[in-house]
DNA sequence: CCCGATTCATTCAGATGTGAAAACAATCCG
DNA sequence: CGGATTGTTTTCACATCTGAATGAATCGGG
């Protein structure tokens, strides 16, 4: 077993260093081909996974903090991807769902993002990519509950 | 084998949720017990380890933009945690190197890190963390050279 | 019914990233 | 020698995060 030594094995370090890799990639693919950004992405995919939500929920899904939510939506919103709406039964909070354009998107960004995962799955090894998946949820569950 | 479903299998999202997740733990423990950001520590890790560099090499390693390493170390330099010279061999560069300050602040650091990692590798069992680890780093090789 | 506590979103200031383009230094080569 | 090219860092504009403070709506116990 080949034991590379990147900056040691701190993990913390680590998983930074291959998100910031990670995302890069994705990020350029994404601009190309479904003309939105990485983090954009994200809340599209959740979009058109599960619906209309409000930015709580979003923010709680993809472990970001409010403001992060407000701003990313916002410029969203801006671009024509997203439509937000106070709720109706609690005018507190404010539901977003995808617009017709932003529907478009996310499933032009869903196929890219399953090109890139099938990419890695290949480069990994399904089971190691299992694995990491596994661990990977199982710390984020752990740390949000 | 329980398949938990946070955002479906799309490591590229996931493994930025779970990096915000570590990394938001590791920066409130590094500000109080070391004095340090996140990213910081990752630059005191590298000095620490492998001693002045230039800044196109700390970019390589942690993966950063030329700009995100002029930046971080700008600051940096403006906490006293590192030294910047003209490197005198070829004045294109600039060398970065641990003031005396930051010498404590990265071995403080360290030990923050070496805790928070022992920690993981308990919570995930040291099999799968050395699965993780080694898949991460393999990934950001591959990505980079 | 009302006021204090809670919840949800936003604003704010600042750290951290990016790509594009400019500023310099070194090197190549005709 | 000198102009072109290459390499390194910085500047710039902007996206993306964070915690802290604020505002707005709801809830719940008198």
């Amino acid at each position: 077993m080949v034991r590379v030594r990147t900056v040691d094995r701190r993990l913390f370090l680590l998983i930074e260093i291959a998100a910031r890799c990670l995302s890069r990639e994705a990020d350029v693919r994404l601009r190309v081909e479904a003309g939105v950004t990485a983090s954009q992405s994200a809340v599209l995919f959740l979009l058109l996974q599960r619906g209309e939500r409000r930015l709580s929920s979003i923010g709680a899904m993809l472990a970001l903090s409010a403001p992060a939510v407000t701003g990313l939506v916002n410029r969203m919103q801006s671009a024509g991807l997203v439509v937000k709406r106070k709720d109706p039964q609690d005018r507190r909070g404010v539901l977003v769902d995808l617009s017709e354009t932003g529907r478009g998107a996310a499933e032009a960004a869903n196929r890219v993002l399953r090109n890139l995962n099938a990419g890695l799955d290949e480069q990994l090894g399904e089971d190691k990519a299992g694995v990491v998946c596994d661990v990977l949820t199982q710390l984020v569950l752990s740390k949000n509950g």
